[in-house]
DNA sequence: CCTGAAACCTGTCTGC
DNA sequence: TGCAGACAGGTTTCAG
């Protein structure tokens, strides 16, 4: 599931709450239940088990894909990957859902839920997050992203736009969906090399990121299949899985190719 | 430096 | 109905 809009999306949700969920902010940590070993990137369960209790949570942002939860001592990076989500459960004694693979309770009675279907998610305990997010790409959304800084980036860089813009090092955040919206908007084909970009194209790819991934936040995300969030991005994608349809642009049928293994859609009239 | 393939996983859907 | 194959929002590793 989840992209840039659908971290915020989660991260908004376990800071601010909801009249339903109240902020995690200021729990504290009283046990952690370990479902699925390999969910757990570092340290060691036994150290995880040893070492988290008694924390408080003190902040949570996101960085990238990453939930940040800074802990009284350490912090707690978590990566949904392709189908993580996390819910809280009003009660420890709450059964444990299919796909549960991390539990953590709190001393309040609630308990944080990390459930993720196919087990590619990652949690970090660890005191240097700044190791675990070492080599990411500037943040999107981040007033520092600027057209020039975009244009800095793709100078010389003989890659193909679509999977360079998936790749976490050159700009961080975008996945599958907002890649393809985002070229949609620019009017930029998938398969344009990325230092044959005039300025003007560069520009228009600045403002078509910003542009899919503000909106992916406003509806709270993207929801589809079995992995739902309660966002309704996915009623308002223009190429991303619409292979055949029109193009809300100029009615061509969408197309579908593969890039680098990703299903990759687009426009053949509107991104020559 | 760059691309493609495979691996890590489970579930759903399509077509024969 | 059964079953093989394709495909799914991500990332890492390795081969060429």
């Amino acid at each position: 599931m989840p992209e840039l809009p659908e971290v915020e999306t989660i991260t908004r949700s376990l800071r601010e709450g909801s009249p339903e969920v109240p902020s995690i902010l200021g729990e504290q940590v009283s046990t952690v239940n370990l479902l699925w070993q390999r969910t757990l990137a570092a340290p060691s369960p036994a150290e995880f088990a040893a070492r988290l209790p008694g924390q408080r949570i003190e902040s949570i942002r996101r960085r990238a894909k990453f939930l940040v939860l800074r802990l009284s001592a350490d912090h707690l990076l978590i990566h949904l990957r392709m189908s993580g989500d996390l819910r809280v459960e009003p009660e420890t004694s709450a059964p444990l859902q299919p796909h549960d693979r991390l539990a953590l309770d709190f001393a309040s009675g609630r308990s944080l839920r990390f459930n993720d279907t196919r087990k590619f998610g990652r949690a970090w305990l660890t005191s240097s997050p700044a190791d675990v997010l070492a080599g990411l790409g500037p943040e999107p959304l981040d007033p520092a992203f600027t057209p020039a800084v975009l244009a800095e980036r793709l100078a010389g860089r003989r890659r193909l736009l679509k999977p360079l813009l998936l790749d976490q090092a050159f700009i961080a955040g975008l996945g599958n969906i907002y890649t393809d919206e985002a070229l949609h908007t620019a009017g930029l084909h998938p398969l344009r090399l990325a230092s044959s970009l005039t300025p003007a194209e560069i520009e228009r790819l600045w403002a078509g990121i910003r542009a899919v991934l503000q909106e992916g936040i406003r509806r709270n995300g993207a929801s589809i299949d079995w992995v739902y969030r309660g966002g309704d991005f996915q009623n308002h994608f223009r190429v991303y899985q619409r292979t055949g349809q029109p193009c809300p642009a100029c009615g061509a049928p969408i197309q579908r190719i593969l890039s680098g293994q990703r299903s990759t859609h687009f426009c053949p009239v509107c991104q020559r």
